[in-house]
RNA sequence: GGGUCAGUAGCUCAGUCGGUUAGAGCGCGUGCCUUAUAAGCACGAGGUGGGAGGUUCGAUCCCUCCCUGACCCA
């Protein structure tokens, strides 16, 4: 054998050879240039946040990426794959105060904000380098030299012209969110700092009573629950449920109280129910507020109905403080609330509040608690310890705050985002109805600003008019800001280029159609709009590359992880909707969350993160790759698990491998070469090959459907099964000998050309998976340099003959059914036996069966075959009962109409099969109410699967006894030569030392014996003079033998 | 707290548009085949199909509730 498979010991040696011939011969922009004027399928790269090491996801989300774009570029279409990289936002600015050691906003502009955004810039290409090597080392094909970054001017001025479409639609405002608020740092946190700050914390538990003034209840209090009562100050509103029960009570002290019928439990002493009522009846009453400090606001202090609102706990009535909770603030809304709001930014109580100003808001719960239980308004209190989010950085409570904010009313086409929505193929289907259509459903207003550094500016600048008011006016282009700009040139003077970046652009004045100043709002966008914005804003649209935009969008395919769906998914849905009235992308595969092989999230604290270089340097990116789709559906959590990377390893890539080396070896050694031009017509090989041909045909029309339908999971599998159960443990080992010792040329060419034409079909099937080894094999197999990725899949489907599948299927079937009952009788298949008898219901089967008679006798090592058509003595019959069809034609009397069925004799069987039908009981039955079996035959052995049914002679006689010894000592010879790494083809002398008995069957087989071990001399020997030699012992009789390598 | 998905052998997964006897692989035990294979085959052990109800002649599959895990949102 030669050394060129020396390589296949080590896939991510051979792997990086691949990589090396990749890039000398530029086979990635081949793939490419060489399907010019091809039918284009567009892909959207998600560009990932560039703000940390690529971890393992990454690596599943972009091999289906990656093999989906081969397997498009394979079927004829040429495929762009432009790189990019998400490179603003909160994520990256975390990342660099952790490395200057920066904690709040303040620190940063002291820092000077010049100086952070350029860490930040910097902190992105430390990662990039990451993140390309973990591209290129996976063979992840993506075009890195024309990589987008949402950093880069041109992008953002591509964002900004989108920005400025929603302005002018009317779709950009000024409004409220609700956020968890650090008093220190004076700013926001993102939801993932917040779950990184939990503590318990030890609150009071209040409950309060509020004053009626209006309607039937005057003379009630409204019984109030909360566990904040510094909000209470900030109270615009009560809420209740409309459709929970409400009573009115007297308690002692002629106390009258409201509250839900299911938290009576809270009144302590006697009290009476006087009235109830649902919820609903109480809207709009009105109350006094429990401070003084906002009696004037108009619409304020009444009851409003809230579905949100529960008994779990507290009274079924609660405190609306719009400036203080997200219920509260949407309640707000509907009712149009005022957002009051007591308690500053700073975490303190404003001025106006004069017997609280100046306190921090946690402190002044007690306080407050006491003044109002000096009011009368208090009617319990309790204190609880939950958990509650803390500031990460400072350890303080958070508060939930009103914070200024921009929004795009994206509420405004929920219903087109939700019928454009139908129109797209998700895999798996469920998530794009479920969680992104419920979604779209429950949509609100896309809170789009951030008050941070590193980010897209807010292209709105303002000016205020005669009476106070802000007026704004949106940015969409360069040009426009510049012509606008009052002072451009002498912001811009000191830097080589422009940066729109801040602080820069908050020093731009810009003069307003009507000729006032105006500046920039202070804000960033969040950075997911940058993101959503790259099916235009890669290309520069609308300033460049109009046809180029228009001709690639929407996408025809993108994936990532399921965390995008309320991110990427998203932002691109919803403004590529809005934009252009069309979904941006129309096929997307979701793949799920890795987890741990415990079924537990990763993570670098846990310590159970798995490093994707570690893997691919241990296994090969190919297997990594082939693992991550085949071994669970993409779109499922996936438990990653490297016992089972091995298997992948050791029964895909090993047989096909394998397959290969034994196509190579043997041609080598018999000297055959394929040579196109003198190929053996198909209708001219034998049968075997028509049926693997025929085989490797179906599989890959199943392959072409499930790629086409995006199930890549099933269509690995397909490719799997198809290398180890058909070609190589059927196939390949069933024609060795033709391989090896053909019988004629023809014969000879007839096997090689179809392993060789199978093995080239298949590894086009598998290229697009496991793109190293496919290419390598491909190209030894063929000798050239012509890449597989050039190549294109063969759709030639006139090779299928399910005929010959079929009787193969036969042929399979029985063999397993001898080897079944030899096991359970103690007979090895070395014993050669008599006879099988087959019972049949029909000329097509015998037939089918005779064409593959030799195949069954060969592999079960039997001498006679017999088929029992139709009616016999000896073939005892049953029937079992189909259910499909007796149970919609029988109903309840299905029990006993399955006992009749079963009880039926052979006889009725037959007369049954005659007459079509039978009619027992009064029940008539018929053909298509039984399914006939044969479990026995009489005086034989028998073993059925069901549906086919064998008889195996097992007695034995002298002559099958002497060829099982025969066969035997061909095993022992060839596992010696075997062990002592004979060279196939050596021949060898032997010299025995046996019984009579042995010594008879070996001499009346000698010829068969040299044969089959290619022995020049075999004979008896007297003496071993002193040379080692084999000793075995074959059923109780002992041997030895002498064996030597005759010198060539 | 809400939404989505999942729960089938020790582990990883199939399957079933409702048909009575639920299948593979890995692992375990016993054999077998084989000079291409770290592969393959047979037999065996291993399952109250997460739990409880309901619909039905019949439920792993459909419905309801509950439990557990993952993800997203609050």
């Amino acid at each position: 054998m030669s050394d060129k498979f020396k390589i296949y010991s080590s896939l991510p040696e051979l792997e990086k050879e691949v990589l090396e011939f990749w890039k000398s011969n530029d086979t990635f922009q081949k793939s490419i240039l060489t399907k010019e004027g091809c039918p284009s399928f567009t892909f959207y790269e998600g560009p990932p946040t560039a703000n940390g090491m690529p971890g393992i996801h990454h690596v599943i989300s972009r091999t289906i990426k990656d093999l989906v774009c081969r397997y498009k570029t394979m079927s004829g279409f040429q495929v762009f794959r432009k790189a990019g990289w998400d490179t603003q936002g909160l994520p990256v600015e975390i990342e660099v105060e952790k490395t200057l050691g920066i904690k709040t906003k303040s620190e940063i502009e002291n820092f000077g904000v010049i100086k952070f955004n350029d860490a930040c810039k910097e902190s992105i290409f430390k990662y990039l380098d990451k993140w390309k090597e973990l591209t290129e080392r996976m063979g992840y094909w993506i075009d890195l030299d024309d990589a987008y970054a949402t950093y880069h001017n041109e992008y953002i001025e591509s964002v900004w012209w989108a920005l400025k479409n929603f302005f002018d639609a009317g779709l950009i405002y000024k409004g409220y969110k609700i956020l968890p608020f650090c008093p220190i740092c004076e700013s926001s946190l993102s939801a993932h700092e917040v779950a990184q700050g939990y503590q318990d914390l030890k609150d009071p538990s209040v409950f309060v009573k509020f004053k009626i003034t209006d309607g039937e209840f005057v003379g009630s209090d409204f019984l109030v629950w909360t566990t904040t009562p510094w909000t209470l100050p900030s109270n615009a509103a009560l809420a209740v449920n409309p459709d929970i029960d409400y009573v009115k009570l007297s308690a002692s002290n002629n106390e009258n109280f409201i509250l839900a019928k299911s938290r009576l439990e809270i009144i302590s002493g006697e009290y009476k129910i006087e009235k109830e009522f649902k919820g609903s009846e109480l809207e709009f009453i009105k109350y006094e507020p429990l401070f003084p400090y906002f009696n004037d606001q108009p619409n304020a202090f009444f009851v409003t109905l809230g579905l949100f609102v529960t008994t779990e706990d507290g009274t079924g009535i609660v405190h609306i403080a719009p400036a203080f909770g997200e219920d509260d603030y949407q309640t707000g809304l509907s009712y149009n609330l005022p957002v009051l709001q007591a308690v500053g930014r700073d975490g303190k109580f404003i001025p106006e509040i004069e017997k609280y100003s100046g306190k921090n808001f946690k402190e002044a719960d007690k306080e407050i608690i006491d003044d109002l239980k000096l009011n009368g308004r208090l009617y319990r209190k309790e204190m609880f310890v939950h958990s509650y989010p803390h500031c990460w950085r400072h350890k303080v409570p958070l508060m939930y705050y009103a914070t200024d904010s921009w929004f795009i009313r994206t509420t405004d086409y929920k219903d087109k985002m939700v019928s454009v929505n139908k129109e797209i193929n998700w895999h798996p289907p469920e998530y794009g109805t479920g969680r992104f259509g419920n979604w779209l459903e429950e949509n609100r207003d896309w809170a789009l600003s951030r008050n941070r550094f590193w980010g897209t500016p807010l292209p709105i600048w303002f000016y205020k008019d005669n009476d106070g008011k802000e007026v704004y006016e949106c940015i969409g282009s360069y040009e426009e800001l510049k012509r606008k700009a009052k002072n451009y040139n002498e912001v811009y003077s000191d830097l080589e280029e422009f940066d729109v970046h801040k602080p820069f652009i908050d020093e731009l004045i810009l003069i307003s159609e009507t000729g006032e100043e105006m500046h920039r709002v202070e804000e960033v966008i969040d950075c997911w709009f940058d993101s959503g914005s790259m099916p235009f804003a890669q290309h520069h649209y609308p300033f460049e590359n109009q046809e180029l935009f228009k001709k690639s969008y929407p996408s025809d395919f993108i994936a990532e992880g399921l965390d995008q769906t309320r991110g990427w998914f998203y932002s691109l849905h919803a403004i590529g909707t809005f934009l252009f009235d069309k979904m941006a992308y129309k096929n997307l595969i979701v793949n799920g969350m890795i987890l741990d092989k415990n079924g537990k999230k990763m993570s670098k604290s846990l310590g159970n993160a798995v490093d994707p270089f570690e893997m691919i340097t241990k296994y090969g990116a190919d297997v990594l790759r082939f693992y991550l789709i085949y071994s669970s559906p993409v779109g499922k959590s996936k438990l990653f698990n490297e016992t089972e990377i091995v298997e992948v390893k050791n029964k895909f890539f090993d047989t096909l491998i394998n397959t290969f080396r034994f196509y190579v070896i043997y041609s080598e050694l018999t000297g055959f070469s394929y040579n196109s031009k003198e190929t053996v017509p198909v209708n001219k090989r034998s049968g075997i090959d028509r049926w693997i041909l025929s085989k490797m045909t179906s599989t890959e029309k199943e392959y072409f459907q499930l790629m086409d339908g995006y199930d890549i999971t099933k269509a690995s599998r397909v490719i799997f099964n198809f290398t180890i159960d058909e070609l190589s443990n059927w196939y390949v080992r069933r024609n060795r000998k033709r391989f090896r010792n053909p019988i004629d040329d023809a014969d000879m060419a007839s096997a090689y050309q179809t392993l060789f034409e199978v093995l080239n079909r298949l590894l086009k099937l598998a290229a697009p998976f496991a793109p190293f080894i496919s290419d390598k094999i491909f190209m030894e197999l063929n000798n050239n340099d012509t890449s597989i990725h050039l190549s294109e899949f063969c759709k030639s489907e006139n090779y299928i003959d399910s005929e010959l599948e079929l009787q193969m299927n036969y042929a399979q079937q029985i063999v397993y059914l001898v080897r079944a009952v030899r096991v359970k009788n103690n007979l090895k298949t070395r014993q050669p036996l008599r006879q099988i008898i087959i019972p049949v219901t029909d000329k097509r089967e015998t037939e089918a069966i005779r064409k593959v008679e030799d195949i069954i006798l060969e592999e079960v090592n039997v001498k006679e075959l017999k088929i029992i058509e139709g009616d016999s003595d000896i073939i005892i019959k049953k029937a079992k009962p189909d259910f499909k069809s007796i149970g919609p034609k029988f109903g309840k009397e299905v029990k006993k109409v399955q006992e009749i069925i079963r009880g039926l004799s052979s006889n009725e069987i037959s007369m049954l099969e005659k007459g079509n039908e039978i009619l027992k009981d009064n029940f008539k039955i018929t053909m298509d109410d039984i399914e006939i079996l044969t479990e026995q035959i009489e005086g034989w052995i028998v073993e059925t699967d069901g549906r086919t049914t064998i008889a195996l002679d097992t007695k034995l006689d002298d002559e099958l006894i002497n060829e099982g010894f025969v066969r035997e000592i061909i095993n022992r010879i060839q596992t010696y030569r075997k062990t002592n790494n004979f060279d196939v083809n050596d021949s060898i002398d032997i010299t025995y030392f046996a019984s009579n008995k042995l010594s008879g069957i070996i001499k009346d087989h000698i010829d068969t014996l040299r044969k089959e071990l290619i022995a020049n001399q075999i004979e008896e020997g007297n003496s071993n003079n002193g040379l080692p030699t084999y000793k075995t012992d074959i059923n109780g009789e002992l041997v030895e033998f002498l064996i030597t390598k005759q010198s060539k």
